[in-house]
Parts: C-alpha cells; sequence; structure tokens
RNA sequence: GGCGGUGUAGCUCAGUGGUAGAGCAGGGGUCUCAUAAGCCCCGUGUCGGUAGUUCGAUUCUACCCACCGCCA
C-alpha cells in the first residue's frame, strides 16, 4: 500500500488558533482525507511549536510552568481541529522528549558532518544586532523603523552573543541542483521562483542556536545554549514518527508533503532540505505553500482585531458549511477574501438550494413513487447519464491529485447542477402519473441516486459530516477510513438504494 | 532598488492573435417533486494606461501606473 505522509507548519503555542490556521489545517485534512479515499496509508500529523520565548514569556504573564501551559494550549488547539473535522492522527508538541532526543540526534549529526572543502557545517561566531524579542529575530540598523521593530514596533534589544552558525551557504550549488532535479519540489510555481531567486543569489550563513539556558532543546555539543527555534521547529516533522529508524519512520519518512503558509517558504524549502542533506537524510517530496485569508479585504491581524474564530463559525454555520465555504472561495495555490455574509450566500446557494435541495428532492421523489428501496434496474437505458458521472469524476481526481481544491469542487458540482436540471427535463412528477413510464422513472431515479452517492463520495474530503449523512440517507452503510474510491461499486454499479426519510441537509441560512 | 505576481461585467474569477465568458448577486418568466428550492431568459464591460509588432491585440513586445509577495 502506498503511504502518504502529511504535515502542516506546526504554530506557536502563545495564541489561539485564528481563521488562517483552520483555513491551512482544513486544506491538508482535505488532502490527507482525498488521499485515504485513494487508498493509501495516510499519516497526518500536526502540532504546536513550544520553545518560543514567547511561550515562555506569557507562561509567566499567566503564572503558569512553561510545560503545562504548552500543554493547556495543545488541549485547545487540539480541541479546535476536533471541532472542524479536522482528521490529523497525531499531535507533536516540540516539548515533548521524543522531539528533544530527534533535535539532539540531528544537531548532533551535523556537526559532526563536513561541507566538500572539509570545513565543519556548525561554527561558533560572535553574533551581534538589534534584536526582537517578540520576532525572536535579529535586524539591521536600516530595517528598524524610526529605531523600532518593524512588526511588532516595539524597541529591539541589542545584543552580542556567542552564537553557533549552519553553513548554509556551503549548500547554494546542491540546492540548485536540487530544484533542478526536482522542479516540483515546491509548488506552487511563483513561490518557487522567490526561492530559485534567493539560491541565485548565494545563500548566507544562519545562526541556530541561542545563548540560553532555561526554555529550548540544549544543544548536545553546549549546555549553555538551546537550539534556536526553527532549527527546533522543522525537526517535528520526523519526530513525530518516533525515533530515527524506527517503524514509523521507516515506514513514512521521506514524508509526502509539507503544507505550508507562503510566508515560511524560505525555512522550508531552503534550510529545512540543507539540514537535511547535512545530517544525510533523505529530502520530503513535495512542499505546497498556499495562500492567506484576509477578511473583509484586510490582513487578519490582531492589532487591527480583526481575528476571525474558527470555532465560533464553524459553530454558527456548521463544521463542513465553514470548511466548504474556504475550500471553494479561497483558491489552494492563492490568497483570498473571507466574510460572513459571502459564506451566507454560498451556503445558501451552493449547498442549500442546489445540493441539500436536491437530495431532498430526490429522495423524497424515490420514496414517493417507487418506495424505499430502488433496485438497479433490469436492462437499465441509461448509460450515457452514467458516463457523465465518470467524465466529471476524472476531472475531479486530475484536479485533487493536484491539489487544485477548489477547482475539484468546481468539478464535483457539475454532477449537481446537471442533476437539477435533468430533473427539470425529465419531469419525474408527470411521468410517475403514467403506470407505462415506471421503468423509465427506475433508470432515472438510478442515475440520480448514483450522482448523489458519487457526490458524496468526492466531496467527502471537504465535507465529511454532511457526506456520511447522505451516505445514510441513500443507504450505503459506509465506514469512514474503511471506504476508497476502488473498492466502492463503480457509477452505474450500485445494486440497491435503500433510502431513508430525509430531513434538510443544510437549512437555508437567513441572509 | 532587484526579482516575481496580479490588474477582464456589482462581487469572485476563467479565457483567446480575429473586437470576450462562467458562477454568485440583481431583474423578468415558468414548472411544482423539493429546503418559496429548481429550470429558462436578460451582461457593450475603454479586458489598468500608453506606444509598438501585425491585415487585425484583451491575448505578443516595450514602457508606465496601481496593488501584492519575496529579497535588499
Amino acid at each position: 500500500m502506498k503511504t502518504f505522509y502529511i504535515t502542516t507548519a506546526i504554530d506557536y503555542a502563545n495564541s489561539k488558533p485564528h481563521l488562517g490556521t483552520a483555513y491551512e489545517k482544513i486544506g491538508a485534512d482535505v488532502i490527507a482525507r482525498y488521499r485515504r479515499l485513494c487508498g493509501d496509508d495516510v499519516r497526518f500529523v500536526m502540532g504546536n511549536d513550544e520553545h518560543s520565548q514567547n511561550v515562555r514569556k506569557k507562561a509567566e504573564e499567566l503564572k503558569l510552568d512553561p510545560k503545562a501551559y504548552c500543554d493547556q494550549m495543545a488541549q485547545e488547539f487540539q480541541s479546535t481541529w476536533s471541532d472542524l473535522h479536522i482528521s490529523n492522527d497525531f499531535f507533536i508538541q516540540t516539548t515533548s522528549p521524543d522531539h528533544h532526543a530527534m533535535v539532539k540526534e540531528i544537531a548532533q549529526r551535523v556537526w559532526e558532518a563536513k561541507d566538500d572543502k572539509g570545513q565543519p557545517l556548525i561554527y561558533q561566531a560572535a553574533y551581534e544586532g538589534h534584536y526582537c524579542v517578540s520576532c525572536e529575530a535579529f535586524y539591521q540598523e536600516k530595517d528598524l523603523v524610526d529605531g523600532l521593530c518593524p512588526n511588532h514596533k516595539t524597541k529591539p534589544e541589542w545584543i552580542e552573543e556567542k552564537n553557533y552558525f549552519f553553513r548554509l551557504s556551503s549548500f547554494t550549488e546542491k540546492l540548485k541542483a536540487f530544484y533542478q532535479e526536482n522542479p516540483e519540489f515546491l509548488q506552487p510555481k511563483t513561490r518557487k521562483n522567490e526561492i530559485l531567486g534567493l539560491l541565485e543569489k548565494g545563500l548566507e550563513d544562519v545562526s541556530i542556536s541561542r545563548a540560553n539556558k532555561d526554555w529550548g532543546v540544549q544543544l548536545p555539543f553546549d549546555e549553555d545554549a538551546v537550539v534556536y527555534v526553527w532549527f527546533d521547529a522543522l525537526i517535528n516533522y520526523i519526530s513525530a514518527l518516533g525515533k530515527m529508524g524506527g517503524e514509523m519512520y521507516e515506514k513514512y519518512w521521506p514524508a509526502s508533503l509539507h503544507v505550508i503558509g507562503k510566508d515560511i517558504t524560505r525555512f522550508h524549502c531552503v534550510i529545512w532540505p540543507a539540514m537535511l542533506m547535512a545530517a544525510d537524510i533523505p529530502l520530503p517530496k513535495h512542499v505546497w505553500a498556499h495562500g492567506f485569508v484576509s477578511i473583509k479585504g484586510e490582513k487578519m491581524s490582531k492589532s487591527r482585531g480583526n481575528v476571525a474564530d474558527p470555532k465560533a463559525l464553524a459553530e454558527n454555520h456548521g463544521a463542513d458549511a465553514l470548511r466548504y465555504h474556504l475550500m471553494r472561495e479561497v483558491p489552494w495555490d492563492r490568497d483570498g477574501d473571507f466574510t460572513e455574509e459571502r459564506l451566507v450566500l454560498r451556503y445558501n446557494a451552493d449547498l442549500a438550494n442546489d445540493l441539500g435541495n436536491l437530495l431532498s428532492r430526490t429522495v423524497t421523489m424515490v420514496r414517493k413513487y417507487l418506495g424505499e428501496t430502488l433496485e438497479k434496474p433490469k436492462d437499465f437505458g441509461m448509460g450515457d447519464e452514467i458516463q457523465k458521472i465518470q467524465n466529471a469524476i476524472v476531472t475531479y481526481h486530475e484536479k485533487m491529485s493536484g491539489y487544485r481544491i477548489h477547482e475539484a469542487l468546481e468539478a464535483a458540482w457539475v454532477l449537481v447542477s446537471d442533476a437539477n436540471l435533468l430533473i427539470d427535463q425529465k419531469q419525474p412528477w408527470t411521468m410517475a402519473k403514467d403506470p407505462d413510464q415506471e421503468k423509465d422513472l427506475r433508470d432515472l431515479f438510478f442515475v440520480l441516486l448514483e450522482r448523489l452517492r458519487w457526490v458524496s463520495l468526492c466531496l467527502a474530503p471537504v465535507m465529511p459530516e454532511k457526506m456520511a449523512e447522505v451516505g445514510s440517507i441513500l443507504g450505503l452503510g459506509l465506514k469512514e477510513r474503511e471506504i476508497t474510491f476502488d473498492s466502492m461499486p463503480q457509477p452505474g454499479e450500485m445494486d440497491r438504494f435503500s433510502t431513508q426519510k430525509p430531513s434538510p441537509l443544510f437549512p437555508r441560512l437567513a441572509s
């Protein structure tokens, strides 16, 4: 069985999940669920990044032990993800012993490694500069705005300390060659162009430690320093699989896909591959850098006070509706805007009017005209309609396997709108009055139920709960994580539908 | 400042060397199975601006403007 290891970026543990992080998790979840339906052995991991100084500071403010605070936040994140129907198999915390051990192991490996010229890949040097504690980054004089951090508008500290550096500069050519040989590694393409531009300029060495003893992973070769958060955080993708060389590692590494935001491609597509090369570990197959969700055209930020709470949105409109809306309105390869008004608009148009009502009218008519159970008609005569289902599925798979989620949804929606059209053209309520047309009526409803069955399968990655409901109304008796596209009866091959009385799947929302 | 992207109907976007389309919203009509849902009809918008290549450009080239991203 093909394995598929998918990860999302780990989140800073010191602020609650917002709509932007939710968007990333939902998109990754859709891909994970899709791969499971394709029959892959999927490992889907996400987690929290806990070694930031901000986390420790926040814990101090709350008078909590930092680790206790991290555990509390991990609970909060997981509860939100669960509310959003995220199907991750594991949630990693970077304060966990397994993660610490892995970071040390990899740091040690790199420490012992040398580049082509025989230079050590980690060396010590003095580091000084304007340091913003909130960013946990150094700034040069010219980057400051009126002497303040450009992001936080706070006065940075002047810090001079001995740091360990990773000789990233030695990897410029290797990475160029890597991108040459793996043009699909980073997608979408615009993000790749940015990285190629970086490589073209040549890479500079990066600091990978901080002089700090009490929060972080201690360097195995210097206990007075901890590993810098980024070097630490990236390693979660491996430590989430347990031990190096362990069963999980052997099975799932290298990762099939890292899903990240477009703001952190440099870490995932330059530093991370270089780290892995240095430690002699295979590189992940793909990185997908998604876009950002804005709110009413504005960037989401705490200072603007427009941070949307995904938990509340899911509670108000249903998690599946929120998932559908985000996946349909915010292209997975670009930025998009979110407003609750548009969510309601889309919900009513697509989910209530088109899909929900289609299910309702179809199943109601079947039960009324032909009874609760519909067997596949003998001498079934609408093969061309079955072919249309198949065509839509082919497009759907093309789009999904290229991670064009919003386009895949469009492809699946063809099945829905064509079904509504077909009903109006055939007018089954008229046919039902003529006993001679019963055979045609059975053919028609078989087609319609087959359409709905495949709609429910194709949309299941995006709306798992609601599509399971469709499945039970159609009497499919499916168990999540047990079905695959291939194991299901193919279009036109279903033996019988034992329908249940439908209740509105997506009740209309007041607009 | 350098590199890259975007700029098309109210909104979200697709698209082509021969003067442009979809969905949603809006207006009108119609069936009645259904969640007052469905279906049908209605879109002239200087395809960001200017110049050029061309018989002809929204589609190619150059420059400019606006916004965005990355880098400096």
